[in-house]
DNA sequence: GTATAATCGAGACGGTACGTCAAGTCTTATG
DNA sequence: CATAAGACTTGACGTACCGTCTCGATTATAC
């Protein structure tokens, strides 16, 4: 059962797929790509409790005991799926100014959450609390990609000099993009452009008062 | 049906809880005591996923029925259990400096993610996502809790001259606990003491490049 | 508590209702009237599955306690309500034919049966098979009357030298109608006039090869 | 879903169980085996009432989901049931006189009626009217087999002279036993093998007056 | 070509929890 | 003291989804 191994480790998957692994061949590969297709129809149509293991398997065509040997889980079929679906989505701002372009992404990715895609995006943080193998899916394959883009705004930020290299990138991320995942899922705190706004510039500048003046002003004066 | 009626709304019953609403009287204030206690004990043992609306029933006497008549939800239930257990937990770091009690309160908070209470606390978390009356409980008896408590740090900072007054404490605090609780959910990184503090760091400082000194140092000059 | 001894056997009642054994006088009679009423609505409405205790409660204004201090079963108050309901209605023919008239009962009961009415029958039939204290409402407050009813007819036949002094009248009755409960009850066979008016001439004449020509024919010649 | 789908046309099944109709081959027939074992022991521990669902799935090892997916409603499971414990029970009486053997049947199934079988199919009955599915399933599994037996006692009768072949087998049966079902059901009459041989007579003989000797007698005589 | 072995579709199955419903009992407060 | 109001226990209901398993058909390569 070299499919189910490989892709058991969401890490070790994307290298090899459709490379070596797959002795069958073309076998796995339909059954896969139906697989995912079906389920990303359904997270379109009723987010993650419409992709249950029987619609999926319903309307792929292709059986449960299938999609097992696939998949570790129902979460990592979703997950694998919604990051396909997002693969394309929420292309990175280009304003000219890196700042700015942090700013924007921090709107866009809270536009992004309060919307219905936003949804189905907590529902699967949700699930992978309790199936950490669907949270190694999650991360591989959707969660990895973002993160990427998103690194390489920040370095181009810190290469123009705007962004203080002594931060760590995975802390400037979740710095900017952690308190929109909180909101989204208590709703403690509503997801407007307004509030993304504020709250960007609130990470950006961080939380101590500053000895000059705003960091966009100084930003722009002092560049 | 006052004990139902005004417990549906979490935000009302604070007030009058035990005061004057139940003319039933001790009957249903027995029932809310035997469920949150036996929700405790089963949260302590197993987490979210051992606090069945079964489970609860059987252990608290209550039945079942009584219990949703009492609670929209296992949701509510667990999260009012929740509240409950957490009240005294936690409490407010006082070194001296404010700006080392935000901190501090990182550190401790991350630490609480990453022991067993943070496990619960994530489960419920996720039950927040698809079940908005759970949610609402959440808020009421847990997050508003937490965030009063932090309020009370925020404005010490802001009176000590340390923190910045523009920025708004609902900002400030999902700033400072957002990415931990991002992390936690996804267990895209390791929530460590280590880890925590730098976190604090660049959220206290900011992401972007300052023309001065350390903050802290900056700060308590610059009061 | 004399209501609740009283009516807890349905035989004594009826000598008794209104005359002695009401103490409290008009208050009982409001409740036993609002309760029968309201049951008779829901009975019509909804069938014996309408008529839950909580809805009479609620429609009768009278409370459940008090319910249970009159009857001792929901099938009671339903058999007694049913009783009342159809106190008017299936009067009995009179064709100047005994046996006509027999017959023509026969055919009457299975339309009623066939009806919306019959099936409340039905239901509270099935009701009594484990309820024996509703059942012993049943007959007081249902069969009874019916019986007493059929028995009349049956003298007439009798008395005009038709019908057979030797038979028992209760076989009578449970020959005549036992079918169409059977019948009824599991549905093995329908009821139609048809059906009714065959199997009245087959009960009549009896199962068994006759000498001499038809029954009723010489039913009248003989007398 | 051969057999899901078979089963669920109680009429259909017989024919087809166990020859041909079953894919997944020796599951579904456990299952079927433990399922219907279990409800014959809790009918015959605690009649009807005992034969919960949940009780059958506990006993038998098969999940309540399905038990579902196999009969429509625990009526039907329990008439199964008891049409299989009942297919022995109960043999044919053979006296050599044909109507000796239909009156010597109504005494024995009177007895029946009046023991804790009787109970059980009493119960059984009474279910049945709220239950349409239910009720098929009792008439094909149990009342059928009753009924075809008294067919043959009855065309024996027919076929020596003594019942008369005008009266419909329907009609002869409901009108021999229909009287005891009733009687059974609401209790207003005894079931005594002296009632049930009064009944019998009555039965056979007719309610109308004859011209001449006792129905056996001449039966005998007129042969 | 044919054997061999895996892959797969179909779906039965056990398990576990869900949220609901009605019966009947009991308590409190009212008149 | 009879009531109204309704909280409460009990016990069963029927449903849903998960993940496992079995069976038999299909198919691809190795012989």
């Amino acid at each position: 059962m070299p499919q189910r191994r490989t892709d058991a480790d969401p890490r070790a998957e994307p290298a090899s797929l459709g490379i070596v692994a797959h002795p069958t061949g073309p076998r796995s590969q339909r059954v896969h790509e139906a697989v995912l297709l079906a389920t990303q129809e359904l997270l379109t149509e009723g987010g993650l409790p419409a992709a249950t293991v029987d619609a999926i398997a319903a309307r792929s065509g292709v059986s449960k005991a299938t999609i097992y040997k696939h998949w570790p889980s129902r979460t990592a079929v979703a997950a694998k799926a919604f990051g396909r679906m997002m693969a394309e989505e929420l292309p990175l701002p280009d304003t000219g100014s890196a700042v700015d372009d942090l700013t924007e992404q921090v709107v866009r990715v809270s536009a992004f959450y309060a919307g219905e895609r936003g949804q189905v995006f907590a529902q699967l943080v949700a699930a992978c609390v309790d199936d950490s193998a669907g949270a190694a899916y999650f991360r591989a394959y959707f969660l990895a990609g973002r993160r990427t883009a998103i690194t390489g705004l920040w370095q181009r930020a810190v290469a123009s000099g705007a962004a203080d290299p002594a931060v760590p990138v995975d802390d400037a991320i979740d710095i900017l993009f952690g308190p929109l995942i909180f909101r989204r899922l208590t709703g403690h705190y509503p997801l407007t452009e307004e509030h993304a706004r504020t709250l960007a510039l609130s990470a950006l500048r961080g939380l101590l008062v500053r000895p000059a003046a705003s960091p966009v002003a100084r930003g722009t004066s002092g560049a």
